[in-house]
DNA sequence: CACCACTTTGGATCGCCGATCCATCCATGC
DNA sequence: GCATGGATGGATCGGCGATCCAAAGTGGTG
């Protein structure tokens, strides 16, 4: 509860600051910064512009610049996974946690960068550990659950990139999304019917595309396809919550 | 033996030397950087180095290096799809392209990077050409196919950044991808089975994890829940559980 | 209150990168 | 021949991440 620094137009050289920095503060001033102007937005020297210092104080609170964007991508997910809320069934509770995790990416796309980039943080583990409970509430056999949260994972994070990828072509034109599918869709319409069938086609359905809408369908095949993963049991199944045992093996 | 060879169709727009610089020997020059030192090994530098040349001369070629990046992959993603056998099995047929990809992001790690970052391009339109038709040989409803191929098309995407992500990882300790998942392996292990039962419990599964099993079991999952986007014609209604009736809002 | 060890800060500096610019060189057309 | 214009090699520029160090504050000790 400090004084913020927020008076900007005082050109006073202050020898020193009188509130001290933090990691916190840094991680902060880093997501303003990627959310502002994209991932290559994120340079030292913005941050020591942008927080009044230098750069040792920045390197004295983190350790490199993949340790800043690290815990900026961190901080967004841990954020997101917790807000979503819970639901009893669980195969909405899959849908809830993945359409989170993709408006999270939506509204900053260099989260879908950082998150390939280092799947195997704790924050991504929270994501980890939701879908494989869920999916053991799906009745989904412990052997198969591995591959499919896998699975499941890697799709979102596909998705991830190519939304990171189509918002960074996006900047510089401040044209709307729209713009650039119909753009995209205009290039495809040129290809050779003969030779690009399905593409051509698909021009359409390219022009009335919607990103949310297109991977809600795909979670849906994906949590199809898991349902055939049960095992047929001999049991009356698609009963809900018959997860006949819980090995929980130990080690 | 005078170098001459490569006839070209322009007599007229020959080259100064015949044995010099060109577009396709800088790309495949680029390529052997990326390939024995991941990404970030390609530098206009080491070009020069390798080529034997200057700035000037490799510019005068290659707009950017954005743009030598991209031939690179369009490069090898072209080689891969010429190579894939066809089959007369459509579900088979696709199984062969998405692991044809597969095989060759994990061959060259820096093609997933690439791939995620334009995945419009003329290479890639091959890949959805490819899945397009073949999901029209499996009988799946126009209207539904263009969102099964993007969910498959983002699916191999994702497990592309994944997998350049690691590869990037291991890269500077020669250790073997067991040791890498040996490592972490054990890092999960120390999870708390309390917080993370899920997690904790797949470590066995994690130590004889196999990259592209895993790749054809998710391949799999997708493919069984497409083949349910199917018209109920003849079958009997599988009734995907409480799958949703796909109401398809008109607009 | 004086002293000093330690932490935190600000900025000069280094090496490397992508990109640009320009003088030179040479195959070809006149 | 010889001028022309495309192709070439390298000097150079601005910007980046990272390192290093002196100055400025902080707290403990006598």
């Amino acid at each position: 509860m400090a004084k913020r620094a927020e008076a900007e137009k005082e050109p006073s050289r202050a020898p020193r600051r009188t509130d001290s920095l933090s990691r916190e503060l840094i991680v902060r001033t880093a997501i303003e910064l990627l959310d502002d102007g994209g991932e290559k937005a994120l340079t030292l020297r913005a941050l020591t512009v942008r927080l009044r210092t230098g750069y040792g104080a920045i390197y004295h609170h983190v350790t490199d610049k993949g340790d800043l964007l690290t815990a900026a991508t961190d901080d967004i997910i841990t954020r997101v996974l917790a807000e979503v809320v819970p639901d009893t069934d669980p195969r909405q509770a899959l849908r809830r946690v993945a359409v989170g995790l993709f408006d999270a990416i939506d509204a900053h796309p260099w989260v879908g960068a950082g998150l390939s980039r280092e799947p195997w943080r704790p924050a991504m583990l929270n994501f980890y550990e939701s879908i494989g409970r869920l999916l053991e509430a799906l009745a989904v056999p412990e052997r198969a659950r591995f591959d499919a949260a896998g699975t499941l994972v890697n799709y979102v994070l596909g998705v991830a990139a190519q939304n990171a990828a189509n918002a960074r072509d996006r900047a510089g034109d401040d044209t709307d999304k729209a713009a650039f599918l119909e753009n995209a869709a205009a290039r495809w319409a040129e290809l050779d019917p003969a030779r690009y069938p399905f593409v051509h086609a698909a021009v359409t359905q390219l022009r009335e595309h919607d990103d949310r809408k297109q991977f809600l369908a795909g979670i849906d095949i994906f949590l199809t396809g898991i349902t055939a993963l049960r095992p047929p049991t001999t049991a009356p199944d698609t009963a809900p919550g018959t997860a006949p045992q819980h090995p929980t093996p130990n080690r």
